[in-house]
DNA sequence: AGGTTTCTAGATCTAAAGATCTAGATATCA
DNA sequence: TGATATCTAGATCTTTAGATCTAGAAACCT
């Protein structure tokens, strides 16, 4: 039969949708494209979890304004399974902040509701090919809204010089130590120096950094990247 | 003169490559289109910050591989200026570190040198029309670049459960107060209760976090989305 | 009404942290 | 070679921090 011999080659998508009629009009419209087909539908997230698991589908297609689970919740227990399925986020708004959100935990794409059909099954081919698609409004939203979270954030640091470039490069080997809560008598038995040098690396360290005690000087050295010279930590 | 009479309409734009041969050939270019006008061009980046006080141009248009001082930190000082200058990162690789590092400090937008001339103008013209431009091929870079960024992140706290959900809520008082380094004496007095008592919530807080001093509990709370429940902060 | 949780707070003690001063050994730089 | 910076470390003392135990008051749940 037809329906075997292209088996393969058909797109398995699973909707996600609390309101049913337009689950079907959805279904309806999929399944119009050859290619595709709507192996199942659920009308909340949990159902839409235990429907991945069991079919493991290419793509779904997931309503994130849903009551009682929420669909970016969802998004992430999905993308925890680690199936390669490709998520693409359906709302009708256009949230700079819920799209950046959804990208941020793996969505491989974000349309509205109100969008034509045409942009959907465009949508589909795409993440299929590893893409993601954003159609260009929402792109620039989630561009605006990632520039900004960044300014943002290097505006607390840059508004006053960064006392950590006057530390001895001993005083930083304790610092980062200091940042993973280790004691005077830790640190001395790490670096191989007595416990009195550390004390008087520490207090130095507090007098540079303007602090009184460790605790301070562990948050200044968080919060002005001393741990994202030192390890990985993408600090977005 | 037709000079003047468009001078309001023209868009400024200033070149900056170390590459002179390559300068002369974008500026022809980029002068070939009636709206554009290249009113001043730089070999590094240094002369290009002083050129951008001095003309406030619309566009710049940034080479960022040049020796000396690189365009990544030259955008970041030229965006610290806040003249509302969109900046187009041009280079010749599409690595999406580095794409990704641009569009964090504020690019506007990001081509590659091998793409072809009407690549540049469009962005050009997207840029001025405030949207971001990315050709499809680097946004894709980007956008997996993004995600893998935060996959990594969440990797390390998703790998056992989140301790803090078992304080109360007179303890997360008391810890907010310990993340801002804050001692005994000084907990006390915020939050109108005596020092020991202080000293018995801490020590509950360090016994629900497995942990054996304030540090540690700050390290612990920070690493595991604690500020960023309470504060502003976008954890990206 | 009785158990549970939470917030409060005292007493007591030990361990760590921090402040301050002095000082020797190297290394670096002018 | 003499000044400077860095790393080392001792002595001494005060102040926090932390551990442990007990216990009352209020709120909440069943």
């Amino acid at each position: 039969m037809r329906r075997n011999i292209e088996f393969n080659k058909k797109v398995k998508i699973i909707l996600v949708d609390d309101n049913f009629d337009h689950l079907l009009g959805i279904r309806e419209l999929v399944n119009l494209e050859g290619n595709f087909e709507v192996i199942a539908t659920a009308t909340n997230a949990n159902i839409a979890i235990n429907l991945v698991k069991k079919y493991q589908p290419d793509v779904i297609l997931m309503d994130i304004n849903m009551p009682e689970k929420d669909g970016l919740t969802a998004i992430s227990e999905i993308e925890r399974l680690n199936l390669g399925t490709k998520i693409i986020a359906l709302t009708g708004y256009d949230d700079p902040d819920l799209i950046f959100r959804a990208m941020k935990i793996g969505a491989k794409g974000y349309i509205l509701k109100t969008m034509a059909s045409a942009q959907l099954i465009y949508a589909i081919e795409e993440v299929m090919q590893g893409k993601i698609y954003l159609p260009s409004g929402l792109s620039s939203r989630f561009f605006e809204y990632f520039q900004k979270s960044f300014k943002e954030e290097t505006a607390t640091n840059t508004n006053q010089e960064n006392l950590l470039q006057y530390l001895t490069q001993r005083e930083e080997e304790v610092l980062e130590l200091l940042t993973q809560g280790v004691t005077y008598k830790g640190v001395a038995q790490q670096l191989f120096i007595s416990e009195t040098t550390v004390k008087t690396h520490v207090n130095n360290i507090f007098q540079k950094l303007q602090v009184n005690d460790r605790t301070q000087a562990v948050l200044y050295a968080i919060n002005n990247g001393f741990l994202n010279r030192k390890k990985l930590k993408i600090a977005i």
